[in-house]
DNA sequence: GGGGAGAGATGCCGC
DNA sequence: GCGGCATTTCTCCCC
């Protein structure tokens, strides 16, 4: 097929607001929040129903390039090459791509109105937490919920066996330092706003690293060894057993 | 196009190393880290060169689900269903991709071996204040970057006009909360390595958040309004003058 | 829209 | 591989 007919075959897709997917020889520049080159190699690039392009090189989980959803879209031929300009008005950014070969070339109208369901995530970790508050420790209460959200982002917010206030931080996997770091700020913060001085946190996480554990103790907290729950794992069990997976 | 026919095509290009993408209406199970269930919907899919896994929806930037590099393939018809089965011993992951129509199906040799240069990223920013110094303030003079390297992750280390040791931490984008606590950990890790009392802190980033400004008052540190470098910004206008961009 | 924080984050570099 | 951290992070949620 011919340049000049892959821009009509583009600008035609593009028209109807299909999701277009083709794999080309392509060199791309961007400008925007940075700037980036990328020289002659095989790609695959996609453009979706809401204007978001997505290349990607033939090995890598993220795409190489990418324009966020609001771009337009304009196409020119020269010199047997095909030439896609994208411009996002909103976000500043600008890209360009110089086509030498196609390899193939489609564009489909998909329809998708389906929401993931994941579970297993933090928030999944901190309501366990409040349905199961001796996880944390013996005679550990979690507060309401409004208390919770009153004070912001704070994951789970209690009272221990002492009637001490505390402070937790969920992490789905491995507490780093920032996550060290990031609890001391909401225990600082609640010492500040309550008037008080003995306020404690609480980490927990499957693992910590060395550096964090030993900056927790450093600042009088504690860390409790937890995993996240994963709820669909039943589901998965009982189709496991009709599939034979 | 049979469903067994498809799943011939799939298992030839898997076999030849072939990047894939096809469009589907599929229904995905998803579990390892997290669980995950998505519906049926239309869906593009790549498997590629590596072996990576994306599914992505018509619209969003990001893939819906994904198998990382090393992952294993397998496909079985049931019910003129195609599925295909995923698994990735080392992540201890599996996925369960259930075909009940196939839109499109393509699969390529790509080649490609291009690095993609950037700039415009923090560590441009931070080799940009390292050659102008005077950016920072009047009389910063950056030390060694051995002295850098010695402590850790500390983008500009440096000492001000009074001979007073100066921790710098740059944000490409705006700085927020986490970006002070960042810094404040960099200048505790240095007073108690060197044995000071006072060292300076300085954020420099193109914006600060309100709170995070607060903080940084709290906190004795300054802010410094810089904007990272674009090297290619120059590469880029030359090219828009040649090709009429 | 700003601000804050999670993500099945990913990817990079250093030890 | 662990660890620390940037990312054109992206995405979600709340104010």
């Amino acid at each position: 097929m011919k340049t000049e007919e892959y821009q009509i075959l583009l600008n035609d897709a593009l028209a109807r607001n299909e999701t277009i997917v083709f794999s080309c020889k392509c060199r791309i520049r961007y400008s925007g929040r940075a700037e980036s080159f990328l020289d002659w190699g095989d790609r695959i690039i996609m453009i979706k129903n809401d204007s978001t392009l997505l290349v990607h090189q033939p090995t890598g989980n993220t795409p190489i390039n990418y324009m966020k959803t609001g771009s337009s879209y304009t196409l020119r031929c020269e010199h047997d090459q095909l030439i896609l300009k994208s411009q996002n008005i909103i976000q500043k950014e600008t890209m360009e791509i110089t086509i030498s070969k196609m390899h193939f070339f489609n564009s489909h109208k998909l329809e998708d109105g389906q929401v993931i369901r994941v579970s297993g995530t933090e928030e999944d970790m901190s309501n366990m937490i409040y349905n199961s508050p001796e996880m944390i420790e013996e005679g550990f209460k979690p507060v309401s919920q409004e208390e919770q959200t009153k004070y912001g982002f704070i994951d789970v917010l209690g009272v221990d066996k002492n009637g001490i206030l505390t402070v937790v931080e969920c992490k789905r996997y491995r507490a780093e330092l920032s996550a060290v770091t990031q609890l001391r700020r909401y225990v600082e913060k609640i010492m500040v706003s309550k008037g008080i001085t003995k306020v404690r946190g609480i980490l927990a996480a499957p693992k910590i690293t060395n550096n964090a554990e030993k900056m927790l103790k450093d600042w009088g907290f504690n860390f409790v060894s937890i995993k996240p729950p994963k709820y669909l794992e039943e589901y998965d069990k009982k189709q496991a057993r009709l599939d034979g997976f």
